[in-house]
DNA sequence: ACCTGAACACCGTTCAAGT
DNA sequence: ACCTGAACACCGTTCAAGT
């Protein structure tokens, strides 16, 4: 099979998936791949760019779309968005670490923050506080999943809800009252 | 002078605050403090807790501290402790990552962070709720912090807002409205 | 065009041995 | 008790040289 920039990001999903960020070294890459290291740097740029790509992979996918027609009230459909993204980006060790790279070198390119987006525009924020908005709750989200994984990865076994959920009603319901 | 764990941590901050993370290296520390890198070792367990203690070091001074007789209302007062602390992050590189590890592995040592649980609960939050919204309202400080830093480093020169104030002031009044 | 081999300049952590 | 010296097992990135 010859290398390619998609065998090699996907090999990349994989490793994240299976091992964590820290086991999602150039290197070790490389040995999955059965080549030398300087070989990915003809396909990628550098690990920050592969990184950006392996975000792109993991969230412009189907699953993560929210049909807005399925809900009463806009900030209906953002709730189930965050909630989406939420349980999508758990079982990913290291997710948001990966997800914060991305979106620093290319929101533009995360579909589902983009949705995010512009269900708070179309729910009547300006296009500037719609993009505030997506940051706070953009923030929550990565906040509340990486809060969770390093519970587990401390075996601190108190399965506690991280409150995940109620801090964003609150932050839902902050976002649609005007005062 | 002596080495001390008081001496290895106020080192690691200097490095941190003029150099970054990135800089902040075992390496790079035991050469500042003209020692083998072995001899941190006696010091301190490992590089996480000497994290954790830069951080705890950042945060628990009486600059990040406030007088909630100050405020008219509670909400003023969460509102302006959460903007010292977003001021008092956002000139330290990295800040964000080092807080993360520091309130993973004790939150219950960062004394800003309580504060902030207390004055929500004070504000009529119940225990549960007020560590929710202590949550909700880091996340906000913490990414914002790392958003705009990432900014100035991809010299995106863009000064535009990070929308901290905004996003802020919407999740502490979704926190304080009943519905 | 695409890949190898090898180098450069680093990491965190451990531990026998010294004082 | 505290530190050195040296090792172990890694990193990301670059680049002449090969095909």
């Amino acid at each position: 099979m010859a290398l390619t920039q998609l065998t090699v990001v996907d090999t990349a999903v994989d490793i994240l998936q299976q091992f964590g960020l820290a086991d999602l070294s150039m290197r070790r890459l490389a040995k999955e791949l059965e080549v030398q290291v300087g070989a990915l740097y003809w396909h990628v740029k550098n690990k920050q760019e592969l990184l950006a790509a392996v975000a792109a992979k993991l969230l412009n996918t189907e699953q993560l779309r929210v049909i807005p027609e399925n809900f009463a009230t806009p900030a209906d459909a953002v709730l189930q968005l965050c909630r989406k993204l939420y349980l999508a980006l758990l079982p990913i060790q290291d997710s948001p670490e990966v997800i914060e790279v991305a979106s620093a070198l290319q929101v533009e390119q995360l579909n589902p923050v983009l949705q995010l987006r512009d269900l708070l525009h179309s729910a009547g924020l300006s296009t500037e506080d719609a993009r505030f908005g997506q940051q706070l709750l953009l923030n929550h989200i990565l906040g509340s999943v990486a809060y969770r994984q390093n519970l587990v990865q401390l075996d601190v076994d108190a399965p506690q809800s991280d409150g995940f959920d109620w801090g964003l009603q609150r932050a839902v319901s902050g976002l649609f009252s005007r005062d």
